[in-house]
DNA sequence: CTGAAAGCGCTTACAG
DNA sequence: CTGAAAGCGCTTACAG
């Protein structure tokens, strides 16, 4: 097995101290030209790399980002956390990705993980679970930014990013006006949700007066694939268009859609909340609002530069959406 | 800014030694039942939790694992990860998920930061562009075992823990020709993974002889599209299925086969491999040879525990595959 | 320009 | 049963 190479190391085969070793190697002004150079040689001889243990007990920083998700199998949260990772790349963080599996208790246990290991910042999507914020306060005040995306909690003071959904809502009810229709099928998820609530109304909001439309709710895809099927018969398919909330009612309701032989857009229009994947499976592509976990990640990235940066003020950041048209409305 | 408990606070307020302290903390039997009792309450209050960088510093083991994959939005990596998650929590370990984006470079990163962290191991899946696989042994012979799954090298001693790609082929392969079909398109992947060439081969091996078939390579779902629209109009659709060899190329073949109007499964059967997230989005849904990432991580798991406990025989694992019938066939 | 020394928070062989 | 001490690998104020 081989031994890694340390600052010890090196100063022994040199004869010169450990300081300053490790000052050439931080291209610390003070040390000679000459003796910078013998020893940055060696190191890359050695493939010297520093001890983060060791670095991490002196400096008591990481430059560790934690990222926390309920699930990884999710687009969103995908595009979401390849730009936090570029970002960091750029200032020289590394990611590591949590997945709390939407369990409060597996939650709560990375937070501790990650206070331990005192990383630089933590980005969350809480679980829906999710009763108490103290513990992300506490962070806050140890010093661990904490910046919340996506699901957030409602508690005020604290750093949220999330989508716009009133805007990503009026941008899909808007588009299906544009196009002439006057009869919309429009399923929502949970009714309980707050993005469900906020969506809703939003379209609701839009839509009536315009076009005949009914406002349905479906807990899951298959949910959604009933409604359609059992809904869509008794639409007069002339300017009509279904409207999904989301990626999961989009599958059900797609799968309607392909059972009953339908063709999209000639018999129906569809139009979809979403951030991009699930749309780009079906031909035509569907139109959708798209919801960008991307730019959302390029937004709680600044967030969190700004509060290591110093800034404490709290704040809310609403990511607006823009139409992706696909052809299927 | 609350300060963390550390063993000297403890060890001071109680008028005892450090050592005296994290031995009894370790539950050490040469400490008195009292000195425990005191100690661990006192612990309790003060929410007292080791710093891991100091005790990795003094014993370089980490009770971390890496997960290293090419991406995460895919079903498949995900129950894999769930897999050896719940096994790692019952043994106390915490698994950390690292993201290559496919990027041999960011993989040799990912690689480095493991050493650094003396990551009590590493399972990963390799990128397509990884070539070389010397940095992987070095860690094996430094100690951090490392068990390859799903993408693994060519190279025979080490540890693989695979999908059964042949039995897969397999099983595919025998469900095509049991429905009658002598017409097939089959789709496989990058000509340069083994899994490709292990499916490919046992596929043609069976269908050959009982099917006029041809085969061919898309790099991606756009390649297969495009292979899907040129090709299958030449196909007598008589008795005629496409074979799809993964997911990525399902996406693609399914979105030709919607955008010529054709339907599934009366003008042509449709079967793949999968973990079984995107046939599921189809109506029919897709018939498919499952591979299944759970298993697979249970299986890589198992593996890693036994290197852990010493064993350095490196070996292969090999998981097989069942059939989920959906329609489509 | 360079080095000796202290200390981050822990573990553990050694001594008593 | 308990403690003093060394040391993991690094950084940095201090001294020269």
């Amino acid at each position: 097995m081989k031994q890694n190479a340390t600052l010890k190391k090196i100063a022994e085969r040199l004869n010169v101290s450990i300081s300053t070793v490790s000052r050439a190697l931080k291209n610390h002004p003070d040390i000679s030209e000459e003796t910078k150079k013998k020893i940055n040689e060696l190191a890359a001889l050695l493939e010297y790399d520093p001890n983060p243990y060791a670095v991490n007990l002196r400096t008591h920083s990481s430059k560790e980002f934690a990222v926390v998700v309920p699930s990884l199998s999710n687009f969103f949260y995908h595009s979401f956390i390849s730009a936090i990772e570029e970002d960091a790349r750029i200032d020289g963080y590394t990611v590591i990705i949590y997945r709390s599996a939407n369990d409060p208790v597996i939650e709560q246990e990375i937070l501790k993980s990650c206070r331990h290991k005192r990383v630089s910042g933590i980005f969350i999507a809480i679980t829906s679970g999710t009763k108490e914020i103290e513990p992300f306060l506490k962070l806050d005040l140890q010093g661990i930014p904490v910046v919340f995306f996506d699901k957030v909690p409602k508690y005020e003071s604290c750093n949220k990013i999330c989508v716009g959904d009133a805007h990503a809502a009026t941008i899909a009810a808007n588009e299906i006006l544009k196009k002439g229709i006057t009869n919309v099928l429009a399923i929502f998820g949970d009714e309980n949700m707050s993005i469900t609530q906020v969506r809703l109304q939003k379209f609701t909001e839009i839509v009536s007066g315009y076009a005949e439309f009914k406002a349905v709710h479906a807990n899951n895809s298959e949910e959604a694939e009933q409604i359609a099927l059992s809904m869509i018969p008794g639409f007069e398919k002339k300017r009509f268009a279904v409207f999904c909330m989301s990626d999961e009612i989009l599958v059900g309701a797609m799968k309607a859609i392909q059972r009953m032989g339908l063709k999209v857009p000639a018999d129906l229009g569809v139009i979809s909340i979403s951030d991009g994947m699930i749309p780009s499976l079906f031909y035509p592509e569907i139109t959708y609002a798209e919801t960008s976990g991307f730019k959302l990640g390029k937004l709680a990235f600044g967030r969190m530069m700004r509060c290591i940066a110093g800034s404490s003020f709290a704040q809310t950041i609403i990511d607006e959406s823009i139409l992706i048209e696909g052809g299927s409305i």
